[in-house]
DNA sequence: AGCACGCCGACT
DNA sequence: GTCGGCGTGCTC
C-alpha cells in the first residue's frame, strides 16, 4: 500500500494527514492537489510526501478520492516558504500553502492580460540611474543579496528596476515585481507588457480564478519572464526565480489583515533566501525598519537624489486650522484661485470619506455609535445614511438623538463629501470631481475616466482620499492641498508620525514631478508636528534620526519585535477572563528570559468590533531573542486551547493594534 | 475552520 | 413528546 502525506487548510497544528492511494492508477501525485474525506466533509489538500510505510498512531487511514491536477502545482521551494511562514506567523502549514494556489470555482474565459498600449517609451538614463545600476551589479557580484533603492518621488526608480530586470531575464531567469494594490490600476502595466515582448503576467485583483490558474501554469512552465502583482503575487510558482523587486516598500497594503497575517516584504525576503536571488526594495519614504537596516549596513543602499528633467521639489506651506471655521482656509482658497486662474489643476487630499466623521447630540453630547462596534457612525449625506466603516452596518439618518430625543444634532469632522459641497460653493464655475471608494462605487470605469479627465485638463479640482495620494502622475496639477493632516497625526499608535510623514510626502510628490512651480499647502491644528515640519523643510534624514532615537528610548520597532495576541468573544466576561488565562499561561511558558517581555492584558483600541469584545496581550522581544521567542510560542501553542466561544488571533510584527 | 453529536428549553 | 439552540470535541 502507498501512503500520501496531505496538507489541509485547517487551523490545526498537525501539519499533515495520511491517506492511502492506488500507485498504479496515480503514479505521480507529489505536489498535486487531491480531494480527501476529512471528518464529515471533503477537502482539497496538497500532497507533500509519499511513502510505503504506514505512520505510527492509532487512526484509520482513508483513501484519496480524486487527484485534481495532472501536473505539479507547487514546488519544493514553495513548501519550504510555507514552512518558514507557518513558523513566523504561527499559522498551520496548510493555511500558508492555501494562499499559494488559486482555487478554481468559476470557469470564466477571458484574456488575463491588459489591453495593449500603442506607446512604448524607452527613456535615456540619468547619471543617477546609470550609477545606481552599476552599483547594484558590482555589489551583487560581491555576494550582496538585499538592496534598497532609496530615491525621491520622480527620480525614475521604475526605469532602474526594469533595466536590471531586463538583464536578469536575458540570462534566462524570471523576475517578480511587487507593487501595492492601487498602483496596478495604472497604465504602467501595458507599457511593461510590450517592452517585455508580452512574456508578462499581470496578477490583478479582478482576474477570475481560472485566469489565475492559467497565469500560474505559464509561470511554472517558464513561459513568462516577468510577473507583476500585489501582495499575493509573492507566492507565484516560478520555475527559475532570478530577481524580486518590491516597490513602495513602506506601503501597509503589503501586510495581510487575515490569518496568516503575512507581510509581502518578509515573504519576499524568505523567497530571495530560498531561491538565492537578489531582492531590490525601494521607496521615497522607507519604513523605519528599512531605514534602520540601511543605516546598519544590513542591506545595501542605492541612493538617488534628484528629479528627472524639469522636475523640482514643491514649496510647502503650513496653515494652522486653529480658530478656523470652514474646511478650506482663506490661504488655501487664495492659492487655489491663483492656480485655477492660470488654468492649472488643483488636488485636494483628505484621508476621510463620507460627509462627516460622526454626528453628535448638541443637548446631551452623545455621539451616535454602531450597534456592533465601539466606534461612531460616519454620515453619508448623498445616501442620507449613517454607515459603520468597520463592519458595514448602516441605518437611516435619525431625526432625533437616540438617547435624549433632542432634535439638535450636529456633524463633526468633515469628510470628502463635505469638502466637495464646500468647494462647489466656493468655486461655482469650476469642474470639481470627488474620487473615493464611495464615488467610484458601482462604476468600474469611474476611476480611470476621472484620472484621464484630470490629466486632460477637463477637471479643475480633484478631491479625494488615499486613492489619489499614491503613485499617480498629474502633469497638469500645480497645487496640492492637504485639507486636514490631523486625521493621521492623532492615530493612537507609536507609528503615527512615521505614517503621517509617509502619507504627506507621497501626497506632496503628486506635484512638481514635471515642472518647477509646484505648491503644497498643509492644513493642520498641529503646526509643530515633526512629520509636517520634515515635509516642509525637506530635512528628511533629520526627521528619521530624531524619530528613531525616540523609538529607541521606548524600545519599540525597529528596536524590538512584537507579537500581538488578540482574544475575541461575543461575551465580554468570557473574553476578559480568557485574556487573563492566556496572559498567565504565556507568561509561565516564557518565564524570565533576557530580552523578552509580556505586557499585561488590555482591551483593544477598538474594544468591540463586529459584535465581538476584544482584548489583547502584546509580547515584545529583542531582535536577538526573537527566534527563541518563536520557539517558546510553539511550546505555548501546543498546549493552549482558547476557552469555549472565544477565539485567538496571532499577529507577528503587527502594523497596527486596533 | 466546519461539522456532528449531545444535552437543555419552548413549541405543535 | 420533538425541534433546534449552541457548547464540545475531532478531523488521517
Amino acid at each position: 500500500m502507498r501512503y500520501a502525506l496531505v496538507s489541509l487548510n485547517v487551523p490545526i497544528r498537525t501539519s499533515t494527514f495520511t491517506y492511502s492511494y492506488d500507485e498504479f492508477a496515480d503514479p505521480d501525485i507529489l505536489f498535486r492537489r487531491v480531494v480527501v474525506p476529512f471528518g464529515a466533509r471533503t477537502m482539497t489538500g496538497f500532497v507533500l510526501e509519499t511513502s510505503d510505510v504506514r505512520p505510527e498512531g492509532d487512526f484509520e487511514i482513508k483513501a484519496i478520492k480524486k487527484v485534481v491536477d495532472k501536473e505539479m502545482v507547487i514546488t519544493g521551494e514553495l513548501v519550504e516558504l510555507g514552512r518558514s511562514m507557518a513558523h513566523l506567523y504561527k499559522a498551520s502549514l496548510g493555511q500558508c500553502l492555501s494562499l499559494m494556489v488559486p482555487n478554481a470555482r468559476r470557469e470564466v474565459e477571458n484574456s488575463p492580460f491588459y489591453e495593449q498600449s500603442p506607446f512604448c517609451s524607452i527613456e535615456t538614463l540619468t547619471e543617477d540611474q546609470e550609477r545606481v545600476i552599476k552599483d547594484f551589479w558590482s555589489s551583487y557580484e560581491k555576494g550582496k543579496r538585499i538592496f534598497y533603492l532609496h530615491g525621491v518621488t520622480g527620480s525614475g526608480k521604475s526605469e532602474v528596476y526594469l533595466r536590471i530586470a531586463e538583464k536578469v531575464i536575458s540570462s534566462g531567469a524570471q523576475v517578480l515585481y511587487l507593487v501595492p494594490e492601487i498602483t496596478l490600476t495604472e497604465q504602467m502595466s501595458s507599457e511593461v507588457y510590450l517592452r517585455f515582448s508580452k512574456r508578462v503576467s499581470i496578477l490583478h485583483s479582478s482576474l477570475t480564478p481560472s485566469q489565475r490558474l492559467k497565469s500560474a501554469a505559464m509561470i511554472r512552465k517558464g513561459e513568462v519572464d516577468l510577473v507583476i502583482g500585489a501582495r499575493s503575487a509573492c507566492f507565484a510558482p516560478f520555475k527559475n526565480l532570478g530577481l524580486i523587486i518590491l516597490d513602495e516598500e513602506h506601503e501597509n497594503s503589503y501586510k495581510s489583515s487575515s490569518t496568516p497575517r503575512y507581510h509581502a516584504r518578509q515573504v519576499a525576503q524568505m523567497r530571495s533566501r530560498i531561491s538565492s536571488c537578489p531582492l531590490i526594495m525601494g521607496s521615497a519614504t522607507p519604513s523605519f525598519e528599512a531605514f534602520e537596516m540601511m543605516r546598519e549596513g544590513r542591506i545595501e543602499t542605492l541612493r538617488m537624489g534628484s528629479r528627472i528633467g524639469e522636475g523640482a521639489f514643491p514649496s510647502v506651506r503650513i496653515v494652522s486650522l486653529l480658530g478656523q471655521s470652514g474646511n478650506i482656509s482663506p490661504i488655501l482658497a487664495g492659492q487655489m484661485t491663483e492656480e485655477l486662474e492660470k488654468g492649472n489643476g488643483v488636488i485636494l487630499f483628505l484621508n476621510r470619506r463620507g460627509y462627516a466623521h460622526g454626528i453628535m447630540c448638541n443637548s446631551c453630547g452623545e455621539a451616535v455609535k454602531c450597534p456592533n462596534c465601539s466606534i461612531s457612525l460616519t454620515y453619508h449625506k448623498s445616501k442620507r445614511r449613517l454607515v459603520c466603516h468597520t463592519c458595514g452596518y448602516s441605518e437611516k439618518l435619525p431625526d432625533a438623538c437616540p438617547s435624549c430625543h433632542s432634535h439638535d444634532l450636529i456633524v463633526c469632522g468633515g469628510g470628502t463629501e463635505m469638502i466637495e459641497e464646500e468647494l462647489n460653493a466656493l468655486f461655482p464655475f469650476k469642474k470639481i470631481v470627488r474620487l473615493d471608494s464611495d464615488s467610484a462605487e458601482g462604476d468600474k470605469n469611474f476611476i480611470r475616466k476621472t484620472l484621464n479627465d484630470f490629466k486632460n485638463g477637463e477637471i479643475d479640482i480633484l478631491i479625494g482620499t488615499q486613492m489619489i495620494a499614491k503613485g499617480l502622475n498629474f502633469p497638469k496639477a500645480t497645487l496640492v492641498g492637504v485639507v486636514n493632516a490631523d486625521a493621521t497625526i492623532f492615530l493612537p499608535d507609536f507609528r503615527a508620525d512615521e505614517r503621517t510623514f509617509q502619507l504627506l510626502e507621497q501626497v506632496a510628490g503628486r506635484v512638481g514631478r514635471y515642472r518647477a512651480d509646484g505648491k503644497v499647502v498643509i492644513q493642520t491644528s498641529q503646526v509643530a508636528n515633526p512629520a509636517i515640519r520634515a515635509v516642509e523643510s525637506g530635512r528628511v534624514e533629520d526627521f528619521y534620526y530624531f524619530e528613531l532615537s525616540e523609538r529607541r528610548k521606548v524600545g519599540f520597532p525597529p528596536y524590538s519585535r512584537l507579537v500581538n495576541f488578540t482574544i475575541r468573544s461575543k461575551n465580554e466576561e468570557k473574553a476578559s477572563s480568557a485574556i487573563d488565562g492566556l496572559y498567565s499561561s504565556i507568561s509561565a511558558v516564557i518565564g524570565k528570559k533576557d530580552g523578552i517581555e509580556v505586557f499585561p492584558p488590555s482591551s483593544c483600541l477598538i474594544e468591540r468590533k463586529n459584535t465581538y469584545y476584544r482584548y489583547h496581550v502584546l509580547v515584545r522581544s529583542s531582535e536577538k531573542s526573537f527566534s527563541l521567542l518563536l520557539n517558546l510560542l510553539d511550546t505555548f501553542l501546543s498546549s493552549y486551547k482558547a476557552p469555549s466561544s472565544t477565539y485567538l488571533e496571532i499577529d507577528t510584527d503587527p502594523i497596527d493594534m486596533m
